[in-house]
DNA sequence: ATGGTTGAGCGTCAA
């Protein structure tokens, strides 16, 4: 008998700050409804974390890997969590930036991952900008990981990867070619870590060459107007994973909110 | 070519 498959929900925001984007929280809770939530940039150490925030927005499970002022990542749940996985020191860091988990479903065991990849600074060049070193660095150790499973099944990966792959995930291709981001050399380190064995789940429903963004600088006077946005935050399935999935959307309303991350929400819904 | 804004937490650094 085939085994009894329920519709999951899976959705990932960059917060750019927790403790104060709690109510935008719930906003985001209550207009994507979804079963599971990567946060990234909570940027609350674990001793500070709200930990009665979680429940009170209907999410009983959760882990999170925070630290003082940057970084940090969390995962919220509806849906019990099997067990919470070891996470690589990446990079010898132990700088928060990612979380790994397995869903307890009626379908199967489900693996999901939440990224949240260095943004490498301004200056696109390896020997004289130390974080766009790390950045590649982090990009190739992530690919690493997925070759070392070798061939894995039912896994999802979401979270703010800080590179726009393709040519219409930035405003102008040609003009951001230089910009950290979108240069050839992360566009590609972020392809081969995709090539291990994933989909991408949003442009599966939005193929090129549609505009798809989600995320615009803060240093626009309008961002809707200018439109200048790139898509920064991602949510991939395993390859065999790709028939099961149902829909996708970015909650585009929400980078207008009084107090807006400069991020939106991502989801993608599947058969699981 | 440059500057533009936001957040953490009090210096500036990171994005």
């Amino acid at each position: 008998m085939a085994p009894r498959r329920r519709r999951l929900r899976v959705a990932t925001w960059n917060i750019n700050s927790l403790r104060l984007r709690q109510r935008e929280l719930a906003a985001v809770v209550e207009a994507v409804e979804s079963d599971i939530l990567c946060l990234q940039e909570t940027k609350v150490p674990d001793e500070l974390f709200p930990e009665l925030l979680p429940p009170a927005l209907g999410f009983p499970h959760f882990y999170r890997r925070g630290m003082k002022s940057y970084n940090g990542v969390a995962i919220f749940s509806r849906i019990p969590i099997e067990t919470m996985q070891e996470s690589p020191d990446w990079c010898g860091k132990r700088d928060c930036r990612h979380l790994a988990v397995v869903l307890d479903l009626p379908g199967g065991p489900l693996e999901l991952h939440n990224f949240y990849v260095p943004a490498g600074g301004d200056v696109p060049d390896p020997s004289k900008n130390e974080k766009f070193a790390h950045k590649l660095a982090f990009l190739a150790e992530a690919r690493k990981y997925f070759v070392a499973r070798g061939k894995f099944t039912r896994t999802v990966l979401a979270g703010d990867l800080n590179v726009a792959p393709l040519e219409n995930d930035v405003w102008s291709h040609r003009q951001l070619l230089d910009v950290v981001s979108h240069t050839p050399v992360e566009t590609e380190a972020l392809a081969a870590w995709q090539a291990t064995g994933f989909t991408d789940a949003v442009r599966h429903f939005v193929p090129e060459p549609q505009k798809l963004f989600t995320w615009w600088s803060y240093r626009n006077r309008d961002w809707r107007a200018s439109d200048r946005g790139r898509r920064l935050d991602h949510v991939w399935v395993s390859n065999d994973l790709a028939g099961a999935l149902i829909r996708q959307s970015v909650l585009k309303d929400a980078r207008d909110w009084k107090l807006a991350s400069d991020h939106v929400p991502v989801v993608v819904e599947l058969r699981v």
